[in-house]
DNA sequence: GTCTATATACAGATAGAC
DNA sequence: GTCTATCTGTATATAGAC
Protein backbone atom coordinates (compact mmCIF):
# COMPACT_ATOMS: atom_id res chain seq x y z
CA UNK A 1 0.00 0.00 0.00
CA UNK A 2 1.03 3.66 -0.74
CA UNK A 3 2.03 5.90 1.75
CA UNK A 4 -0.43 7.86 0.85
CA UNK A 5 -3.27 5.38 1.54
CA UNK A 6 -2.18 4.52 4.29
CA UNK A 7 -2.24 7.59 5.96
CA UNK A 8 -5.97 7.69 5.25
CA UNK A 9 -6.51 4.71 6.56
CA UNK A 10 -4.98 5.44 9.37
CA UNK A 11 -6.64 8.95 9.78
CA UNK A 12 -10.16 7.66 9.21
CA UNK A 13 -9.47 5.10 11.82
CA UNK A 14 -8.07 7.92 14.34
CA UNK A 15 -10.68 10.40 13.63
CA UNK A 16 -13.55 7.98 14.07
CA UNK A 17 -12.51 7.05 17.21
CA UNK A 18 -11.42 9.80 18.80
CA UNK A 19 -12.66 12.72 17.06
CA UNK A 20 -11.08 15.74 14.93
CA UNK A 21 -9.40 17.36 17.78
CA UNK A 22 -8.13 14.77 19.72
CA UNK A 23 -6.36 13.16 16.93
CA UNK A 24 -3.17 14.97 16.29
CA UNK A 25 -0.86 14.43 13.23
CA UNK A 26 2.06 13.24 14.99
CA UNK A 27 -0.12 10.39 16.41
CA UNK A 28 -1.05 9.88 12.52
CA UNK A 29 2.41 9.76 11.63
CA UNK A 30 3.53 7.35 14.40
CA UNK A 31 0.54 4.85 13.34
CA UNK A 32 1.44 4.86 9.95
CA UNK A 33 4.77 4.82 9.66
CA UNK A 34 5.40 8.18 8.22
CA UNK A 35 7.15 11.35 9.15
CA UNK A 36 4.67 14.23 10.02
CA UNK A 37 5.63 16.09 6.87
CA UNK A 38 4.62 13.55 4.24
CA UNK A 39 1.17 13.94 5.20
CA UNK A 40 1.84 18.06 4.86
CA UNK A 41 3.11 17.42 1.65
CA UNK A 42 -0.04 15.14 0.51
CA UNK A 43 -2.51 16.61 2.00
CA UNK A 44 -1.40 20.26 2.88
CA UNK A 45 -3.58 20.88 6.07
CA UNK A 46 -4.96 19.02 8.58
CA UNK A 47 -9.01 19.93 7.59
CA UNK A 48 -8.01 19.11 4.16
CA UNK A 49 -6.68 15.28 5.40
CA UNK A 50 -10.14 15.59 7.19
CA UNK A 51 -12.35 16.16 4.32
CA UNK A 52 -10.75 13.44 2.46
CA UNK A 53 -11.21 11.09 5.02
CA UNK A 54 -14.87 12.44 5.05
CA UNK A 55 -15.63 11.58 1.76
CA UNK A 56 -13.47 8.77 1.31
CA UNK A 57 -15.98 6.87 4.35
CA UNK A 58 -19.01 8.42 2.49
CA UNK A 59 -18.14 7.68 -0.79
CA UNK A 60 -19.26 3.71 -0.59
CA UNK A 61 -22.71 4.82 0.97
CA UNK A 62 -25.90 3.94 -1.31
CA UNK A 63 -29.23 2.37 -1.27
CA UNK A 64 -29.63 -0.13 -3.90
CA UNK A 65 -32.54 -2.68 -3.26
CA UNK A 66 -34.29 -5.12 -5.18
CA UNK A 67 -37.59 -5.84 -3.58
CA UNK A 68 -38.87 -7.75 -6.92
CA UNK A 69 -41.84 -10.39 -6.43
CA UNK A 70 -42.06 -9.31 -2.42
CA UNK A 71 -45.28 -8.12 -1.00
CA UNK A 72 -45.75 -4.79 0.25
CA UNK A 73 -45.41 -5.92 3.69
CA UNK A 74 -42.40 -8.14 3.23
CA UNK A 75 -40.94 -5.11 1.03
CA UNK A 76 -41.02 -2.98 4.02
CA UNK A 77 -38.92 -5.80 6.85
CA UNK A 78 -36.59 -6.31 3.72
CA UNK A 79 -35.82 -2.42 3.73
CA UNK A 80 -35.91 -2.83 7.76
CA UNK A 81 -33.48 -5.24 7.72
CA UNK A 82 -30.89 -3.55 4.86
CA UNK A 83 -31.53 -0.17 7.13
CA UNK A 84 -29.93 -2.14 10.09
CA UNK A 85 -27.67 -4.70 8.64
CA UNK A 86 -25.98 -1.45 6.62
CA UNK A 87 -26.40 0.42 10.01
CA UNK A 88 -24.41 -1.92 11.90
CA UNK A 89 -21.83 -3.01 9.31
CA UNK A 90 -20.54 0.90 8.86
CA UNK A 91 -20.69 1.29 13.03
CA UNK A 92 -17.41 3.22 13.17
CA UNK A 93 -18.51 5.83 10.32
CA UNK A 94 -21.76 5.86 11.45
CA UNK A 95 -20.93 7.01 14.98
CA UNK A 96 -18.34 8.99 13.68
CA UNK A 97 -20.60 10.77 11.70
CA UNK A 98 -23.28 10.72 14.37
CA UNK A 99 -20.76 12.60 16.55
CA UNK A 100 -20.13 15.22 13.90
CA UNK A 101 -23.49 15.94 13.38
CA UNK A 102 -24.02 16.53 17.84
CA UNK A 103 -21.34 19.22 17.41
CA UNK A 104 -22.59 22.73 17.15
CA UNK A 105 -20.72 24.94 14.39
CA UNK A 106 -20.60 21.35 12.95
CA UNK A 107 -18.84 21.53 9.97
CA UNK A 108 -21.32 22.53 6.92
CA UNK A 109 -20.39 20.49 3.98
CA UNK A 110 -22.46 19.39 1.42
CA UNK A 111 -21.09 15.93 2.57
CA UNK A 112 -23.58 15.59 5.32
CA UNK A 113 -26.25 17.13 3.07
CA UNK A 114 -25.38 13.63 1.21
CA UNK A 115 -26.14 11.00 4.37
CA UNK A 116 -29.40 13.44 5.01
CA UNK A 117 -30.31 12.76 1.74
CA UNK A 118 -30.25 9.33 1.73
CA UNK A 119 -31.72 9.22 5.26
CA UNK A 120 -34.73 11.35 3.50
CA UNK A 121 -34.65 8.83 0.75
CA UNK A 122 -34.81 5.72 2.54
CA UNK A 123 -37.72 7.16 4.88
CA UNK A 124 -40.03 8.07 1.53
CA UNK A 125 -39.41 4.80 0.09
CA UNK A 126 -40.83 3.01 2.94
CA UNK A 127 -43.75 5.69 2.82
CA UNK A 128 -44.30 4.74 -0.69
CA UNK A 129 -43.87 1.26 0.15
CA UNK A 130 -46.70 1.34 2.84
CA UNK A 131 -48.81 3.43 0.05
CA UNK A 132 -48.63 1.11 -2.56
CA UNK A 133 -49.25 -2.31 -0.11
CA UNK A 134 -53.20 0.06 0.63
CA UNK A 135 -53.43 0.38 -3.09
CA UNK A 136 -52.88 -3.30 -3.55
CA UNK A 137 -54.91 -4.07 -0.47
CA UNK A 138 -51.68 -5.61 1.67
CA UNK A 139 -51.46 -2.93 4.25
CA UNK A 140 -54.51 -1.48 6.44
CA UNK A 141 -56.09 1.28 5.05
CA UNK A 142 -56.16 3.54 8.03
CA UNK A 143 -52.43 3.72 8.04
CA UNK A 144 -50.87 7.01 7.23
CA UNK A 145 -47.59 6.40 5.20
CA UNK A 146 -45.21 9.12 5.52
CA UNK A 147 -46.36 9.14 9.45
CA UNK A 148 -45.53 5.74 10.18
CA UNK A 149 -42.97 5.65 7.62
CA UNK A 150 -41.32 8.02 9.98
CA UNK A 151 -41.95 6.38 13.00
CA UNK A 152 -40.06 2.87 11.71
CA UNK A 153 -37.49 5.44 11.17
CA UNK A 154 -36.93 6.93 14.47
CA UNK A 155 -37.56 3.54 16.49
CA UNK A 156 -34.33 2.12 13.62
CA UNK A 157 -32.88 5.60 14.72
CA UNK A 158 -33.16 4.67 18.22
CA UNK A 159 -32.21 1.14 18.45
CA UNK A 160 -29.24 2.00 16.71
CA UNK A 161 -27.98 4.86 19.30
CA UNK A 162 -29.06 2.55 22.10
CA UNK A 163 -26.37 0.05 20.29
CA UNK A 164 -23.53 2.76 21.07
CA UNK A 165 -24.68 4.46 24.63
CA UNK A 166 -25.40 0.85 26.09
CA UNK A 167 -22.52 -1.65 26.98
CA UNK A 168 -25.17 -4.23 26.79
CA UNK A 169 -28.56 -3.25 25.86
CA UNK A 170 -30.98 -4.96 27.86
CA UNK A 171 -32.86 -6.15 25.64
CA UNK A 172 -30.62 -6.36 22.73
CA UNK A 173 -30.92 -4.19 19.68
CA UNK A 174 -32.01 -7.84 17.64
CA UNK A 175 -34.96 -8.54 20.42
CA UNK A 176 -36.22 -4.90 19.81
CA UNK A 177 -35.71 -4.93 16.13
CA UNK A 178 -37.73 -7.94 15.97
CA UNK A 179 -40.26 -6.35 18.33
CA UNK A 180 -40.31 -3.23 15.98
CA UNK A 181 -41.03 -5.58 12.65
CA UNK A 182 -43.85 -7.32 14.56
CA UNK A 183 -45.41 -4.58 15.88
CA UNK A 184 -44.74 -1.88 13.43
CA UNK A 185 -45.18 -3.63 9.77
CA UNK A 186 -47.25 -7.34 11.26
CA UNK A 187 -49.93 -5.04 12.47
CA UNK A 188 -51.00 -3.16 9.90
CA UNK A 189 -50.54 -6.14 7.02
CA UNK A 190 -54.14 -7.05 5.40
CA UNK A 191 -53.84 -11.07 5.37
CA UNK B 1 -22.29 35.81 40.64
CA UNK B 2 -19.01 35.23 41.83
CA UNK B 3 -16.13 34.06 39.89
CA UNK B 4 -16.51 30.41 40.58
CA UNK B 5 -19.80 30.31 39.53
CA UNK B 6 -18.63 32.28 36.09
CA UNK B 7 -16.17 30.62 35.31
CA UNK B 8 -18.58 26.88 35.97
CA UNK B 9 -21.36 28.41 33.62
CA UNK B 10 -19.52 29.45 30.70
CA UNK B 11 -17.23 25.66 31.15
CA UNK B 12 -20.83 23.97 30.78
CA UNK B 13 -21.77 26.71 27.94
CA UNK B 14 -18.71 25.83 25.79
CA UNK B 15 -18.14 22.22 27.19
CA UNK B 16 -21.74 21.62 25.85
CA UNK B 17 -21.61 23.42 22.06
CA UNK B 18 -17.52 22.49 21.42
CA UNK B 19 -16.47 19.43 23.11
CA UNK B 20 -14.06 19.20 25.88
CA UNK B 21 -10.78 19.32 23.69
CA UNK B 22 -11.69 21.67 21.57
CA UNK B 23 -12.96 24.03 24.20
CA UNK B 24 -9.63 25.94 25.53
CA UNK B 25 -9.46 27.53 28.82
CA UNK B 26 -8.12 30.30 27.38
CA UNK B 27 -11.47 30.79 25.79
CA UNK B 28 -13.11 30.02 29.15
CA UNK B 29 -10.86 32.28 31.05
CA UNK B 30 -11.81 35.45 28.01
CA UNK B 31 -15.47 34.38 28.35
CA UNK B 32 -16.02 34.19 32.06
CA UNK B 33 -14.08 37.65 31.68
CA UNK B 34 -11.16 36.11 34.28
CA UNK B 35 -7.54 35.18 33.97
CA UNK B 36 -6.48 31.71 33.31
CA UNK B 37 -4.69 31.77 36.30
CA UNK B 38 -7.98 31.94 38.24
CA UNK B 39 -9.68 28.94 37.18
CA UNK B 40 -6.87 26.79 38.06
CA UNK B 41 -6.66 28.39 41.53
CA UNK B 42 -10.13 27.40 41.86
CA UNK B 43 -10.48 23.80 40.07
CA UNK B 44 -6.72 22.54 39.55
CA UNK B 45 -6.81 21.09 36.22
CA UNK B 46 -9.11 21.26 33.35
CA UNK B 47 -10.28 17.89 34.42
CA UNK B 48 -11.59 18.73 37.38
CA UNK B 49 -13.52 21.42 35.57
CA UNK B 50 -14.46 19.32 33.59
CA UNK B 51 -16.06 16.81 36.73
CA UNK B 52 -17.79 19.72 38.33
CA UNK B 53 -19.66 20.56 35.20
CA UNK B 54 -20.46 17.17 34.39
CA UNK B 55 -21.87 16.91 38.11
CA UNK B 56 -23.40 20.27 38.24
CA UNK B 57 -25.16 19.02 34.98
CA UNK B 58 -26.64 15.55 36.06
CA UNK B 59 -27.35 16.79 39.53
CA UNK B 60 -31.13 17.79 38.50
CA UNK B 61 -32.34 14.98 36.85
CA UNK B 62 -34.64 12.84 37.96
CA UNK B 63 -37.80 11.05 37.81
CA UNK B 64 -41.21 12.29 40.13
CA UNK B 65 -44.09 10.84 38.09
CA UNK B 66 -47.56 11.19 39.42
CA UNK B 67 -49.52 9.07 37.51
CA UNK B 68 -52.80 8.77 40.14
CA UNK B 69 -56.03 7.94 38.83
CA UNK B 70 -55.31 7.53 35.25
CA UNK B 71 -55.33 4.04 33.25
CA UNK B 72 -52.92 2.04 32.09
CA UNK B 73 -52.79 3.48 28.45
CA UNK B 74 -53.10 6.77 29.86
CA UNK B 75 -50.26 6.25 32.18
CA UNK B 76 -48.27 5.07 29.65
CA UNK B 77 -49.11 8.59 27.33
CA UNK B 78 -48.04 10.74 29.83
CA UNK B 79 -44.94 9.04 31.03
CA UNK B 80 -43.95 9.19 27.02
CA UNK B 81 -44.72 13.12 27.26
CA UNK B 82 -43.08 13.41 30.41
CA UNK B 83 -40.11 11.94 28.77
CA UNK B 84 -39.87 14.36 25.74
CA UNK B 85 -40.65 16.65 27.71
CA UNK B 86 -37.84 16.45 29.96
CA UNK B 87 -35.04 16.14 27.22
CA UNK B 88 -37.05 18.80 25.26
CA UNK B 89 -35.91 21.05 28.21
CA UNK B 90 -32.63 20.01 28.63
CA UNK B 91 -31.87 19.65 25.26
CA UNK B 92 -28.19 21.08 25.77
CA UNK B 93 -27.42 18.83 28.12
CA UNK B 94 -28.43 15.99 26.61
CA UNK B 95 -26.78 16.74 23.67
CA UNK B 96 -23.52 17.15 25.61
CA UNK B 97 -23.99 13.84 26.78
CA UNK B 98 -24.85 11.60 23.88
CA UNK B 99 -22.00 13.52 22.57
CA UNK B 100 -19.80 12.45 25.43
CA UNK B 101 -21.31 8.92 24.92
CA UNK B 102 -20.15 8.80 21.53
CA UNK B 103 -16.30 9.22 21.99
CA UNK B 104 -14.39 5.87 22.76
CA UNK B 105 -12.12 6.19 25.21
CA UNK B 106 -15.56 8.05 26.79
CA UNK B 107 -14.70 8.79 30.22
CA UNK B 108 -15.85 5.82 32.58
CA UNK B 109 -17.12 8.33 35.30
CA UNK B 110 -20.32 6.56 37.72
CA UNK B 111 -21.98 9.92 36.50
CA UNK B 112 -22.38 8.24 33.03
CA UNK B 113 -24.06 5.26 34.88
CA UNK B 114 -26.60 7.38 36.88
CA UNK B 115 -28.18 8.59 33.20
CA UNK B 116 -28.04 4.98 32.14
CA UNK B 117 -29.38 4.01 35.19
CA UNK B 118 -32.17 6.43 35.05
CA UNK B 119 -33.17 5.53 31.39
CA UNK B 120 -33.34 1.71 32.70
CA UNK B 121 -35.66 2.74 35.57
CA UNK B 122 -38.06 4.29 33.36
CA UNK B 123 -37.92 1.42 30.50
CA UNK B 124 -38.86 -0.85 33.25
CA UNK B 125 -41.43 2.17 34.77
CA UNK B 126 -43.08 1.39 30.78
CA UNK B 127 -43.15 -2.24 31.31
CA UNK B 128 -44.91 -2.74 34.84
CA UNK B 129 -47.54 0.16 33.77
CA UNK B 130 -48.46 -2.13 30.52
CA UNK B 131 -47.83 -5.48 32.47
CA UNK B 132 -50.92 -4.10 35.18
CA UNK B 133 -52.90 -2.55 32.30
CA UNK B 134 -52.84 -6.84 31.16
CA UNK B 135 -53.66 -7.69 34.64
CA UNK B 136 -56.52 -4.99 35.02
CA UNK B 137 -57.78 -5.30 31.46
CA UNK B 138 -56.96 -2.31 30.08
CA UNK B 139 -54.08 -3.62 27.80
CA UNK B 140 -54.59 -6.60 25.62
CA UNK B 141 -52.99 -9.96 26.77
CA UNK B 142 -50.65 -10.77 23.71
CA UNK B 143 -48.44 -7.95 24.19
CA UNK B 144 -44.98 -8.27 25.51
CA UNK B 145 -44.15 -5.90 27.99
CA UNK B 146 -40.73 -5.53 28.32
CA UNK B 147 -39.84 -5.92 24.92
CA UNK B 148 -43.27 -3.32 23.68
CA UNK B 149 -41.68 -0.62 26.47
CA UNK B 150 -38.15 -1.60 24.86
CA UNK B 151 -39.59 -0.43 21.29
CA UNK B 152 -41.59 2.48 22.65
CA UNK B 153 -37.77 4.03 24.08
CA UNK B 154 -35.88 3.67 20.82
CA UNK B 155 -38.75 5.26 19.28
CA UNK B 156 -38.98 8.15 21.56
CA UNK B 157 -34.81 8.12 21.48
CA UNK B 158 -34.78 8.11 17.92
CA UNK B 159 -37.11 11.29 17.61
CA UNK B 160 -35.03 12.63 19.85
CA UNK B 161 -31.76 12.33 17.97
CA UNK B 162 -33.51 13.04 14.57
CA UNK B 163 -34.39 16.58 16.58
CA UNK B 164 -29.96 16.83 16.79
CA UNK B 165 -29.80 15.69 13.41
CA UNK B 166 -32.02 17.64 11.31
CA UNK B 167 -32.10 21.36 11.29
CA UNK B 168 -36.08 21.04 10.28
CA UNK B 169 -37.10 17.09 10.47
CA UNK B 170 -39.90 16.11 7.82
CA UNK B 171 -42.16 15.23 9.76
CA UNK B 172 -41.66 17.16 12.87
CA UNK B 173 -40.94 15.44 16.21
CA UNK B 174 -44.21 16.32 17.57
CA UNK B 175 -46.06 14.96 14.59
CA UNK B 176 -43.96 11.51 14.92
CA UNK B 177 -44.32 11.61 18.91
CA UNK B 178 -48.27 11.55 17.95
CA UNK B 179 -47.83 8.68 15.89
CA UNK B 180 -45.41 7.18 18.47
CA UNK B 181 -48.83 7.76 20.80
CA UNK B 182 -51.40 6.47 18.46
CA UNK B 183 -49.59 3.60 16.91
CA UNK B 184 -47.50 1.81 20.24
CA UNK B 185 -50.07 2.83 23.26
CA UNK B 186 -53.79 3.21 21.29
CA UNK B 187 -53.41 -0.08 19.59
CA UNK B 188 -52.74 -2.41 22.35
CA UNK B 189 -55.64 -0.61 24.25
CA UNK B 190 -58.76 -2.78 25.55
CA UNK B 191 -62.05 -0.56 25.69
C1' DG C 1 8.13 11.38 -2.24
C1' DT C 2 10.20 11.09 1.94
C1' DC C 3 13.02 12.59 5.43
C1' DT C 4 15.23 15.68 9.64
C1' DA C 5 15.28 19.93 11.64
C1' DT C 6 13.04 23.98 12.72
C1' DA C 7 9.60 27.90 13.10
C1' DT C 8 5.58 29.51 15.33
C1' DA C 9 1.53 29.43 18.07
C1' DC C 10 -1.03 28.09 21.73
C1' DA C 11 -2.32 24.60 25.02
C1' DG C 12 -2.30 23.41 30.18
C1' DA C 13 -0.12 24.64 34.22
C1' DT C 14 3.02 27.35 37.82
C1' DA C 15 5.36 31.41 40.40
C1' DG C 16 4.85 35.06 42.85
C1' DA C 17 3.13 39.99 43.52
C1' DC C 18 -0.88 42.24 45.47
C1' DG D 1 -8.95 35.52 45.43
C1' DT D 2 -7.22 37.57 41.59
C1' DC D 3 -3.80 39.14 38.74
C1' DT D 4 0.63 39.32 35.25
C1' DA D 5 4.39 36.96 33.69
C1' DT D 6 6.38 32.81 32.61
C1' DC D 7 7.46 27.76 32.01
C1' DT D 8 6.99 23.61 29.33
C1' DG D 9 5.05 20.64 26.18
C1' DT D 10 2.96 19.74 21.97
C1' DA D 11 0.21 21.21 18.05
C1' DT D 12 0.14 22.63 13.04
C1' DA D 13 3.00 23.85 9.56
C1' DT D 14 7.51 25.02 6.79
C1' DA D 15 12.48 24.70 4.95
C1' DG D 16 15.47 22.33 2.72
C1' DA D 17 18.48 18.02 2.08
C1' DC D 18 18.24 13.63 -0.36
Amino acid sequence: MDARTKILETATRLFAMQGYDSTSLSQVAKDASVSKALIFWHFETKENLFQEVVTRTIAPYSLEVDLEGLSEPEQLKKLIDLYYEFVTQNLYSVRFFLSLFLREGARPDDLFGRILELHELYRKQLGEVIERGQERGTVARDVNPPAHAALIMSALNGILVQGFVWPTPTPSPDATLAQLKATLVDTIQVQ
